[in-house]
DNA sequence: ACTAACATGTAATCTGTTACATGATTGA
DNA sequence: TCAATCATGTAACAGATTACATGTTAGT
């Protein structure tokens, strides 16, 4: 489902093959998300059937040869649509953080202001996120039912990536020079 | 699959019926993994089979009533040669953290010097991983391929998510005081 | 000549979700 | 008495992976 939405996204940087697409996938969102071939095609036949790719056989002979897929004006519009729902992750969690670094791979296909905005919507997000498990923190501190150490260190991990997406966010937003990695 | 040794870890700490096992489950590990009904209640039945866990049914004359399921010594058995393969999870990516951060929330079941040994297995996939990703960065900023600015988010997004976890096991494994958080 | 990577595709299988069906218990 | 939550379970469906099958191209 969300590989066909990256497969438009791909074809609208410039038109691909199968293997490549694959690759290209896999570089950009490897940590994400990956596609096996068992999926790529099937995914690819769909998105020809519904109009939004087109293909173009290279056939040297009999040979299957490559076939490259060129997004048409309604895969496009799909894809715009697509990427505007990142309006509506309301969830910090594994599957919603993944499906908003999708699209964010594509941001720059929407006008500037658009995808501001989305950013925006996200911190909001987020931030209500953090609060909350701060919130659950304080609670379980308060009640100095330490308890389990490792349950600890997993809602530490939590809150410290929470944290770390939070300030991402911000200097994103700021536009702090992005790569302040030490 | 991943569910149902997260049943058996949590049915280790005590028995519950099936309807709490999911209310614990997602209080504890909401973020990485969610569970339904339609794969607990089957994963139950499965594990039952396997001898993993066996029930007490509390039914108050005919109604289904409430089934509480205990671990047996297969069931204690299989929970700890899957904590132990911890030590396999050789990537960064979605599926592999969470692989490890839901086998984490167990660790206090393991001789603690296994449990560091884990931490530190992980710490030196995650060093490497943090490296590879510092190369990459590293290439695209000496090519002066700029490119597009959301790729480069992304990355800048993955560089430290790394680092964040990277420093939280430095801090786990110093035994600093976690609750490191600002 | 051989190996690795390129390139496409399908079928069996596995896993998991959604929606449905049923009924008990508890508190307003 | 009514709604919410507790509690168990199944069947249809959706999605994805693995293994297989096939053939090409490029480099050593």
């Amino acid at each position: 489902m969300l590989a066909q939405y990256v497969i438009l996204g791909l074809l609208k940087e410039r038109p691909m093959h199968g293997y490549e697409i694959k690759q290209r996938f896999e570089k950009i969102s490897g940590l994400f998300w990956k596609v096996s071939y068992g999926s790529l095609y099937p995914a690819l036949k769909k998105l020809a059937k519904a109009g939004f790719i087109v293909q173009q056989r290279f056939s040297s002979k009999d040979s299957p040869g490559r076939k490259v897929f060129y997004l048409t004006e309604e895969g496009e519009t799909a894809l715009y649509e697509w990427l505007r729902e990142a309006h509506d992750i309301g969830d910090v969690d594994r599957n919603s953080t993944n499906e908003f670094m999708l699209r964010l791979i594509f941001f720059s296909f929407l006008p500037e202001k658009e995808g501001r905005e989305l950013l925006l919507k996200r911190q909001t997000v987020v931030c209500k996120k953090w609060e909350e498990m701060q919130g659950k923190l304080e609670e379980i501190e308060s009640r100095e039912e330490k308890g389990d150490y490792y349950k600890l260190a997993m809602l530490d991990y939590i809150i410290r990536m929470i944290r770390t997406e939070k300030s991402w966010l911000e200097d994103l937003l700021s536009g702090r020079d992005m790569p302040s990695f030490s």
